[in-house]
RNA sequence: GCCCCCGUAGCUCAAUGGAUAGAGCACCAGCCUUCUAAGCUGUAGGUUACAGGUUCGAGCCCUGUCGGGGGCGCCA
């Protein structure tokens, strides 16, 4: 974490090189698989395989040369401030810290910075997430969790980072599907609204079931039910017509069925403790996309074949040359003149850049429209967007049910509502039997505190790119690798430091570490760099693990280690600091995943 | 036909081209008179789908094969 005693050696190795002709290959850094006490570690195999083939080759094979080099550059090294000592071993240089020293400097620096350590330098640059797209008339399901829990993580994870990061979200208000809830809502529901902002949200997703089936064609159908389906259909397509025109009963029952989605999905974000900078909805980008159509036309990028009744399009492979299919040819205006999801996104990232001035956009949406983020951003660069070149679709898999794919059409979903009820059912199950003296307020805070905290972690803990066969048991596990059991290592902490009133003494670090002491000031020192990498790459993922390391070895150390009955006061005061270092450094962690840090649980 | 993703322990998943491929679940054996047992310790479990190639070094990169999933001009 400290990076100038890697520099000084790094000086060393350069100036060893130097002086005696050898030419360096970059020096990649790596930590030291555990052996009990730290250091970092670089290895000598490229350059010992550059100088084999300049033919510079003593005739040794690679591994033994590098081992030399290891060797020589040890001899060379003398003595290091902070330093303790340096071995040379199967081709690798290990540079091992001084114990006391350096565990001070990382406790101490975690102290210091609170709820700031791992916040990386100011990156000088405005990254936008836009997540949370579900569309309006329906109900948040378990897969629009994912979604919106990928989101937000990478948006903190970029944040902490040091990017300026602006959240956007971008619910679909309009559509087909829209129109068919509003069509069988204004047939047969007209005036009913349960109470309940859920309710409301789930009652609509009922409908549309309904109002799907209605409209489907049957096996078998007899001329009265084909007739009457017809006449549904012919229905639907002038209520849409009629929303298209701006028909103001229409807009009025658009307008406020609309409304009740909205509230559960703010409802929803704040459970999530998610906060929206900005809010884009597809009606309103709607129109405005028209005008840039007329743009790429002009500028010879898309071609216009309504003359021919066909629809505006962009032939992107041919433009750019390609032989083989890649990007395909784009739609960008239906023949009828009316706009498609990709219009709006061009129009929307326009917007995007010029008003918000956003640097980098990342896009957080499912895996199945890679090929129209790779249209929309090949557009965009052709249409000489340099921001084209930031813009990253975060691509992620579909959550799925044992019994096959989610589908709001048949109803078969998994509402995100009732996986939380459960999930604070299950807790306060547990709860009752684990911590009985708590308060009744505390217990509700708590139990929904560590079923989100375990519903959050199931879903950040597996790689963007896999899909996710929800199951309610694994999701709501506490035990292993889960939520729960970072936050207990986080509850477990703070037991500890409740018997010093939160009074963190002084150290020297003088007193010799037991292992699990070393371990666990090894994983807190990785901290700001998994925050790096986590965010560079766009991978919550990276910090979920690195949680549950972090837990781990702070569960190791919590069983092996004891503090408050240790003897030796120098001793207890490290361990004091150590452990209030360890639970800084986990709720860091957690905020970050959006998982709250509980006190006690 | 073309493009993208995936294939690692019985199951679910990890592993910036680098040291002996790691966790959890399940199974088995231990650990609460001690800071919270939602925990800890240990045993067992592998031809990284297959075949070539590049490299000093490949689970990772390249080519091909097989298997699973997704996508491909007027859905979003």
């Amino acid at each position: 974490m400290f990076n100038d005693i890697q520099q000084t050696i790094e000086d060393k190795i350069k100036a060893w090189s130097a002086a005696n002709d050898i030419p360096l290959a970059p020096l990649k850094w790596t930590s030291i698989p555990f052996s009990g006490e730290w250091g970092v570690s670089t290895s000598f195999f490229q350059t010992a395989a550059d100088e084999a083939r300049a033919g510079k080759s003593t005739g040794k094979p690679v591994p033994q040369r590098a081992q030399e080099l290891a060797e020589q550059v040890k001899v060379q090294m003398g003595s290091v401030e902070g330093i303790s000592h340096v071995e040379a071993v199967k081709g690798y240089l290990n540079v091992y810290f001084e114990t006391g020293a350096y565990a001070r400097r990382v406790v101490d620096t975690v102290l210091a910075s609170g709820a700031d350590f791992g916040r990386g330098p100011a990156k000088g640059e405005r990254v936008m997430v836009e997540y949370a797209q579900p569309n309006t008339h329906h109900s948040f399901h378990i897969g629009h969790y994912r979604n919106t829990i990928l989101g937000e993580v990478l948006a903190r994870l970029t944040e902490f980072a040091g990017y300026a990061t602006v959240r956007a979200s971008y619910p679909g208000d309009l559509g087909l599907g829209v129109i068919t809830v509003l069509w069988a809502y204004d047939k047969f529901y007209k005036g009913q609204e349960p109470a309940g902002v859920h309710e409301r949200g789930q009652w609509l997703l009922k409908i549309y079931a309904e109002a799907t089936a209605l409209l489907k064609e049957k096996e078998n159908e007899t001329p009265e039910e084909k007739s009457q389906r017809e006449q549904y259909e012919a229905e639907r397509r002038e209520l849409y017509r009629k929303w298209d025109a701006g028909d103001p009963y229409v807009r009025e029952l658009w307008r406020v069925t609309r409304e009740w989605s909205l509230e559960e999905l703010r409802d929803i974000l704040n459970t999530m403790d998610v906060k929206m900078d900005v809010w884009f909805y597809e009606s309103e980008v709607d129109e405005p996309s028209k005008t840039i159509v007329d743009e790429l036309i002009a500028r010879d990028i898309a071609t216009d074949e309504r003359s021919t009744g066909g629809p505006v399009i962009v032939k992107i492979d041919e433009k750019l040359g390609l032989a083989k299919e890649k990007y395909r040819t784009a739609v960008i205006l239906r023949s009828d003149g009316t706009t498609l999801y990709l219009t709006k996104d061009l129009a929307l990232a326009k917007v995007k850049f010029e008003q918000y001035h956003v640097d980098r956009s990342i896009y957080v949406v499912d895996f199945r429209q890679s090929l129209h983020f790779q249209q929309a951003f090949k557009i965009l660069e052709m249409w000489g967007f340099p921001q084209a070149a930031k813009c990253h679709h975060l691509s992620y898999g579909y959550v799925t049910l044992p019994e096959g794919a989610m589908s709001a059409r048949r109803g078969q979903v998994v509402l995100f509502k009732d996986v939380v009820d459960e999930a604070i059912k299950r807790v306060l199950a547990v709860e009752s039997e684990k911590a009985p003296d708590m308060t009744e307020a505390q217990r509700q805070t708590v139990a929904k505190e560590i079923g989100l905290g375990a519903l959050a972690y199931s879903m950040l803990a597996v790689d963007n790119n896999k899909d996710i066969v929800f199951d309610m048991n694994e999701a709501l596990s506490f035990d292993g690798r889960t939520g729960p059991y970072i936050q207990n290592a986080h509850v477990r902490a703070n037991s500890i430091l409740k018997k010093v009133n939160g009074q963190i003494p002084n150290a020297t670090f003088q007193h010799s570490m037991d292992k699990h002491e070393v371990e666990l000031i090894e994983q807190i020192s990785r901290f700001p760099a998994v925050v790096e990498q986590a965010a560079n790459e766009y991978r919550p993922m990276v910090m979920a693990m690195y949680a549950y390391d972090l837990a781990n070895t702070f569960h190791s150390f919590y069983h092996a280690v004891p503090v408050m009955q240790t003897e030796n006061e120098e001793a207890r005061n490290v361990r004091l600091r150590l452990v209030a270092a360890a639970k800084q450094t986990i709720a860091n962690a957690l905020r970050l995943l959006d998982i709250h840090a509980p006190d006690v649980m």
